[in-house]
DNA sequence: CAGATTTTATTTGTCTGACATTTAAAAGTC
DNA sequence: GACTTTTAAATGTCAGACAAATAAAATCTG
């Protein structure tokens, strides 16, 4: 089953690998305890310190957790939707601050994903998501509110309309492109006229939403984007030429 | 920059958190060498082993890559979508095998997401989009094909679909929610005589792509949502009582 | 005998020190 | 000056040890 080829390359990242096909593969099932860690490397034929690293990888990716003691060891994690979300945000941060993604398609993509959460919302939304969401267009109304906490209300009021879906799946892969795109999100705000608009918009969501109507809350959805990537842009142009 | 609590709970795990950080707010930048493991050793007040576990916590998010040598070291890695899309399936593979998502929901998420790429891909396939798509349909209808190859072309159909929206971040996101499916739709073509339904839908939709008409492509592909559903409840259903 | 307490064994977490291997730069040679 | 050799620095790996946590077994006590 874990068996490891002779090329004395990465030892580490091998047996890390075997391991993860092991469980991927479902030959070590949820809950299931591993081979200790002395076993294991008498198994691959290391030393422990190799193994040791092995087992981090495999941490790292919330594939096994461990426990210490006397029923101790390595046990294959039931992987949850919050250690998969704090993953996809990491991931999606790094792939767009690293410039390995554009702003706009990053834009494009998460408007592209709410759109299509839209009609399973309007469907399935229920009164806590409207609350939800109107508590945070009433908190962006608000003359005193910083650019960053209405920026976390923005976050807040989108999250509620994709929740409202009731697709952990949907929301989960939102969750990504919208905590990547905060910083620059942040930055766009600062143009502080633009929230009365904004909050129209959200009105507009809200209603449509309340009244079932999938189609407003697309177009509406529509605008919101359009207006966002012209902000973006303008705030690019500004970055670039800020004398 | 890079302080360590002295609480003794796994120190790696700690260490690894913090140079993360330091990554994910650009305090190190792409390319940048790290410390080597011994002024980091230094740096933390712990031993090489506890940093290099950290370091492997970290190259198994590829966050960083290390080099062998005089002038190597570990660097912090510019993540490409190669390496986030086998994090993605990995990821979403284990979600959905270890039952933390039902394949109602991930099928529900798929098709959402692939209805969302549809009016991009109407608007902007090229013709080679349209033309692996064209041979994709053309393998299915041979008669010999096992289901497995099947399978196989029949992902390679949807990726062309969701590669013509010419949005990486899309195209990454559905990979994972596809590949994940992919064993129970395996199981789903077992029953042999829904392929030529899946193919006169597979060509419904290649042929509005053509014509560039959005809604037939939609309308389609919620076609095949609703059947793909019901085969797989059908398939469920006969596993709970095979006799 | 029942329950509480102590002991023990197992396992992970960490440290020290060493050697092997790779690799780029410095030193030496023609 | 171009080529070769040496050297130093860094990661990769190993061996052995001790600390700390923890559950089970053994012991003690009423």
């Amino acid at each position: 089953m874990k068996i490891d080829p002779q090329n004395p390359a990465d030892l580490s990242a091998q047996i890390a690998q075997a391991i993860r096909d092991a469980i991927v593969s479902g030959a070590l099932i949820v809950d299931e305890r591993l081979p200790s860690e002395t076993e294991l490397s008498d198994l691959f034929r290391v030393s422990r310190p190799t193994v040791r690293e092995a087992l981090k990888r495999l941490a790292a990716q919330s594939l096994i957790r461990t426990q210490r003691g006397a029923a101790g060891g390595a046990f294959v994690n039931r992987l949850n939707f919050e250690d998969a979300y704090s993953q996809q945000i990491t991931t999606s941060t790094l792939l767009l601050s690293m410039n390995a993604v554009s702003f706009d398609t990053a834009c494009e993509a998460r408007y592209a994903l709410e759109r299509a959460c839209a009609a399973l919302s309007a469907d399935r939304r229920t009164p806590d998501h409207l609350a939800t969401m109107r508590t945070e267009i009433f908190r962006q109304s608000q003359p005193g509110l910083t650019d960053e906490a209405f920026c976390t209300s923005d976050v807040a009021f989108h999250r509620a309309l994709v929740d409202g879906a009731g697709n952990p799946v949907l929301s989960y892969q939102l969750a990504g492109a919208v905590e990547a795109m905060q910083p620059l999100m942040n930055m766009i705000t600062f143009t502080a006229r633009s929230r009365e608009a904004i909050i129209a918009m959200h009105s507009k969501i809200a209603d449509a939403l309340e009244a079932r109507d999938a189609d407003v809350v697309d177009a509406a959805l529509a605008d919101l984007e359009t207006y966002t990537r012209q902000l973006a842009q303008d705030v690019a142009e500004q970055r670039r030429k800020p004398a």
